[in-house]
Formats: structure tokens, sequence, C-alpha cells
DNA sequence: CCTTGACCTTCCAGTGACTGGAAGGTCTAT
DNA sequence: ATAGACCTTCCAGTCACTGGAAGGTCAAGG
């Protein structure tokens, strides 16, 4: 399997592939005209990378869970712990991103949107400085 | 002021302060000892941007929310406009983690995270492909 | 044999928004 | 004079790619 079928089987475009074959995440052979030879199991660590990086998981994890992945005696809570470590990060941003919701659409509410220039979002991103005029 | 002290009057690092003047964002003057020298303007305007960055302006709309900061003619609408987008991100972005969630708690709820190998978190990840035993 | 065009390769640079660190100049107090 | 806190610039790194240039390879058609 050349690059560009390997992409199209596990979702990943051919650059992004070749980035994980320089950080060390995949290693196809390569063919006597220089082209990387993607095999079955390199499809599936690339659908596998795909999906994970798709939930979420840094690169790092990756790593992790990869080599977890590829060991028979592996303990599943292992897993479980990296997974629920992102779930907390997820839910964390979840928290992070309504706040910034809730205060924004106050702002946004306040805001009449119209031709004049008072507008309080302007306002609350000023603070209680630099109200002056100069 | 120097640099520290409006650092700690708008909450920005010295860091993030200098980044600014390179992208152009503030224009400090300087002193005949080559330091940045800030006035109550330039503290008024890094506090501003302090606060639209932590409500999830990007570098490119607080430029725009400057200027319309800085416009005592600006239409209100231009401001709520920009505000109205960034909320329509932030619920795009809490849809996506909440959908992220929902897969990732599944799995962990799921894996029973114990000494044994098998695991539904990486069975989910590796899909139908890459179930050998290789 | 030659051309076309789709593929492949490597290498370099850029993204966003900083952040860290080195090397060196300035200020203030003692 | 010296210490230490501050300031300056410049370069490199972060994260996970992504774009593009320059050039090699392959298969099909004439």
């Amino acid at each position: 399997m050349n690059i560009k079928d390997v992409a199209e089987v596990s979702g990943l475009p051919p650059k992004t592939i070749r980035y994980y074959e320089e950080i060390g995440l995949v290693r196809p052979s390569r063919g006597g005209n220089g082209y990387r030879a993607f095999g079955a199991r390199d499809a599936a660590k690339l659908a596998f990378l795909a999906r994970a990086r798709s939930l979420g998981f840094t690169i790092d994890d990756c790593r992790a869970l990869l080599s977890l992945y590829e060991d028979r005696g592996r303990a599943s809570a292992d897993v479980k712990t990296l997974a629920e470590e992102r779930l907390a990060e997820i839910d964390r941003k979840i928290a992070e991103l309504q706040g910034l919701k809730a205060t924004l659409g106050e702002l946004v509410h306040r805001c009449h949107g119209d031709d004049r220039p008072d507008c309080p979002i302007l306002e609350d991103l000023a603070g209680s400085a630099g109200q002056s005029d100069g």
C-alpha cells in the first residue's frame, strides 16, 4: 500500500502520516523506489491513531495508548486512567466555555446592536479603566 | 510606567506585552534608555486586550474590537456581530466537546479497569480493523 | 521512446499566541 | 564597586500539523 491508499483507509491525510512517521508513531518499510510501503498492521495503527486523536487524546496519549494496544499483557486499568484524565480535561474545557458563553451571551443580550456607538460589550472589555475620552 | 508595572495593572505578562507591541496592538513610547514607557491609555488598552482574550476573542478579533473601541463614531452593531460570531464558535466547541464526552464517557463506563487486558476503549479505538494478534 | 499526469520523495517555512532562555545594557541601593 | 532587579533584543520551542517548492517514479497512451 502506498501512502495515498493508507490515507484513504485510515482517514488521515498523507502529510499527517509522514509526520507520524517522523515522530516515531509508525515505521512503514520502504520499497526499492524509496516509497513507503504500508501493511495492514500499519493501516490499523493509523486508523487507531485517527480515532484516538478525534477523541481528543494528545499525541503523547496516543503513544501510550498504542503501546498499551500492542501489549497483550496490559491492564485495562491503565487505559481507563488515561481515558478518565482526558474526560476530566474535556469537562474542564466545557465548564470554561460555558462560563465564557454566559458572560459573552449576557453582553450580547445587553447590546442593542444598532448604529449608535454606546455598547455594553466594549464597556465591559474596557473595565473600570480607560473610560476617558482623550 | 515600565513594562512590569503595566503588566501588573493589565494582568498580562511582560513577554505578552512585548509580543503585542511586535504585532502592532500597542505602541508604547520609549525613554532615553530604550525602556518602553507606558501611559494610562496604553495600560487601559492592554487591560482591554487581556479581557477580550480571556473571553475567547482571537488576536484578529481584538484588533477589530480595539479599533471599534477607539472609534467614537462606531456602530454597536459591529461589535455585537463580532461577539455573536464568537458566541457561535463557543457553542460549536461546546457541542463538539459534549460529543467527545459522551463517547469517551461511555467507553470509560464500559471498561472494568482492572489488571486484565480486555478493554472496550482499545477495542473502540482499533475499530473493526487490526484485531489480529500478530 | 516520449510525454502526460498522478503519484511519490525531502526539506523548509508557517500557523496561533505566546513562552523560555541567552546575552547583554540600565537603574537603584548600599 | 557591587549586587540584584529590572530592562533590551534575538532566537528557538511549543502543538500538531499544513502548504509549497523542487525533484524523482510509475503507468498509460501514442
